[in-house]
RNA sequence: GCCCUCGUAGCUCAGUCGGCAGAGCAACCGCCUUGUAAGCGGUCGGUCGUCGGUUCGAGUCCGACCGAGGGCUCCA
């Protein structure tokens, strides 16, 4: 889907992926186990493990008759799922909270003991999800019903009343967690083993840390977050906004000063495109279902398509890809071996059915733009052209000043579960991961995590608070190639089969600009603000001075405005801070006297009269640098 | 789609026990003519998400629906 923006599918490849505890957030990458390990002897992974217990206890005291699941730790704190006679009110939780400090001040200790399965399932008797987890450690399955090397040996550990199915580490004492570091977040719906066939449980959601300045440290970058949401941030900056009731959920307007914005990232990245070998392509939005049949979507990518119309009696869909419009440009003509590659690259928009519940902002939308493009190469080209790409992407991302990334690799899904030659694969995979390595990216390797018809990367970025948010993917495909019988003449006069990649760099422009504005806060570089610099005339006697300058700002290419409102000089300096305007010009009489402008920054800065082609040269230079000032 | 919470003016929010729908900001109209994050006054603005029910009387209680937020599932 557009996470990742992959050109095939997303849907194709519906292997089961059972649910992990994971942080928070969206489209936060999944921490592989591994990763986990490493933090289960932490003190911090014992204390909130620990906390989930005590937390445990406090609701089984209140409903004797509930049923526990499970409550691991996660990233900043942890959860437990219960099954519960009636739904859980903030009260609740304030209450649980109460008491769990109570808990934690008896100071109880922590046991562990080994338990046989016959033991296991007597003192597990009316504890039905406990049941089915005692089951799944005898086969050698872990709480996830994930399989483990080794068969895990059955445990417990009890505090006070409680004794819960674990295998920890804990604390040693309860009263090694801290109370002043502990709090319960928010109660939502989980189902358990997170399979929508099964119950839906309630979560309660905690966060637990070793201080109580460590808790407010995370309580205070949560709030930091909010601000940056990009809904929020939306509104206020009126870049867009979405109407579900009347225009419909998932699909984004976006309004001049979001449309300005992007408008400035496709010119810019049109533009390196066509620098860059890339060929500019456009298709449109609908296709007749016979092409969604050769192409396989219909078979395997149906439930994110919507429904047809029907034109002159034939069905037509509305394009969830471009793909197969790209492939047709590409068989529209005989190709020489002499002419490959071929990159097609088009912004195209497509539309995917989305389950309402997961619609978000920019993030998770139904309708949106991808910056999407088709190579077509020789298999002795491939290795150049992947390194190609990923560096070029890299500089697209570089240039909107995102710097730090991560990628993930995913390779062969097991037997009968690919097409192609292994070998092709083999290749395809080494080229990928050679050029992760040329590039210096840190990557990780999900073995058998590639989609059936090829191997891929996807690309995340962190943000400017640290948050991973996958944008750009690059995939090969072995399948569509053989669908629609792709050939090019070679040097032997023969046909050969061409190898196909999809890549989006941005992935998809709504998401891309939920990231970015999340990313800056709102307070965009000079390059992309929609309005660079604000003239601030003092009095009325100012305004004309002002709306010269501004004029002779933008015939210098700048997107100046002038606030000739009523308002005092402090409240339109209020005003332009809101709005984050990178620069606001003050002009008053000394201004209008030395043909000067006084140049105030939104970080605050004061930079203090300067000569006006003195402040255009700046801002050009902060403009051509993609500056964030 | 599922669970919980929520829906009052363009925005942020108040509204007690069921008894005349409020404030600030914004917008608009004036006045002020201003020196680095809110000058002053006035005016406008509401089917209290929608529909139904209980009641003499519903923003308030009940039900259904629509939508949102947070999760789950999905999504890489």
């Amino acid at each position: 889907m557009e996470s990742a923006m992959d050109c095939v599918q997303s849907g194709w490849n519906r292997v089961s992926c059972t649910s992990r505890p994971r942080g928070e957030g969206y489209f936060v990458i999944q921490r592989s186990k591994t990763m986990n390990q490493k933090h289960e002897e932490s003190n911090l992974y014992k204390i909130r493990h620990s906390a989930a217990h005590v937390m445990a206890q406090a609701v089984l005291e209140m409903f004797p008759e509930g049923k526990v699941a499970i409550g691991p730790p996660i990233e900043d704190g942890f959860y437990y799922d219960f099954d519960l006679p009636r739904p859980l009110t903030p009260e609740d939780l304030e209450a649980i909270e109460r008491r769990m400090r109570e808990i934690i001040a008896s100071d109880y200790e922590f046991v562990r003991r080994e338990l046989s399965p016959e033991e296991a399932r007597a003192l597990y008797a009316d504890q039905p999800y406990k049941l089915e987890l005692i089951e799944g450690l005898e086969k050698g399955l872990d709480e996830y019903g994930m399989s483990e090397v080794e068969k895990p040996v059955i445990t417990t550990y009890r505090h006070a009343t409680f004794e819960d199915l674990c295998r920890g580490p804990h604390v040693e004492r309860t009263s090694q967690i801290n109370p002043d570091a502990i709090k319960l977040m928010k109660v939502s719906g989980a189902y358990w083993r997170g399979d929508e066939r099964n119950p839906m449980l309630q979560r309660i959601y905690g966060t637990a840390w070793e201080t109580a300045e460590q808790l407010e440290e995370y309580l205070h970058r949560l709030a930091e977050a909010e601000k940056r949401d990009h809904r929020k941030l939306g509104a206020q900056l009126d870049l867009f906004s979405i109407h579900p009731e009347q225009l419909g959920g998932g699909l984004i307007l976006w309004h001049p000063k979001g449309g300005l914005i992007r408008h400035v990232a496709e010119e810019f990245c049109k533009a390196e495109h066509l620098a860059h070998g890339y060929d500019l392509v456009y298709s449109p939005h609908i296709g007749k279902s016979t092409l969604w049949e050769i192409s396989g979507h219909l078979d395997f990518y149906r439930e994110n398509m919507y429904a047809p119309m029907e034109i002159d009696g034939q069905e037509y869909y509305l394009k969830p890809m471009n793909c197969p419009f790209h492939i047709l440009m590409y068989k529209n003509s005989l190709r020489s071996y002499r002419d490959l590659p071929f990159r097609f690259a088009e912004w195209g928009t497509v539309y995917r059915y989305e389950r309402g519940g997961v619609l978000h902002g920019l993030l998770r939308v139904r309708g949106f733009t991808q910056d999407d493009a088709h190579h077509f190469c020789r298999p002795d080209q491939m290795p150049e052209e992947i390194d190609f790409v990923l560096n070029f992407c890299l500089h697209i991302l570089r240039s909107f000043g995102l710097t730090e990334f991560n990628a993930y690799l995913s390779t062969r899904p097991g037997e009968g579960k690919a097409v192609g030659d292994p070998a092709q694969w083999r290749d395809a995979e080494a080229a990928l991961e050679a050029a992760l390595k040329r590039a210096a990216i840190p990557y990780e390797i999900d073995e058998g995590g590639g989609a059936f018809y090829g191997p891929k990367i996807d690309l995340a970025i962190r943000d400017a608070i640290g948050r991973e948010w996958q944008l750009s993917t690059i995939q090969f495909d072995f399948n569509l190639p053989e669908r629609f019988d792709l050939t090019y003449v070679g040097e032997d006069g023969q046909e050969h089969r061409p190898y196909m990649i999809h890549r989006a760099l941005l992935g998809s422009m709504e998401r891309f600009f939920g990231v970015l504005i999340e990313h800056y806060g709102g307070a965009f570089p000079v390059w992309l603000a929609p309005v660079q610099a604000v003239l601030i005339p003092i009095a009325d006697r100012h305004v004309a001075y002002a709306e010269q300058v501004a004029a002779r700002l933008k015939e210098a290419g700048l997107r100046a405005e002038v606030d000739d409102s009523s308002d005092r000089m402090g409240n339109k300096i209020r005003k332009a801070q809101e709005q984050k305007i990178p620069y606001m010009l003050v002009v008053g009489d000394k201004e209008v006297q030395a043909e000067t402008v006084a140049v105030r920054l939104r970080t605050n800065e004061n930079l203090g009269p300067k000569p006006i082609d003195e402040f255009i040269a700046m801002a050009q230079a902060a403009v051509a640098e993609k500056r964030e000032l």
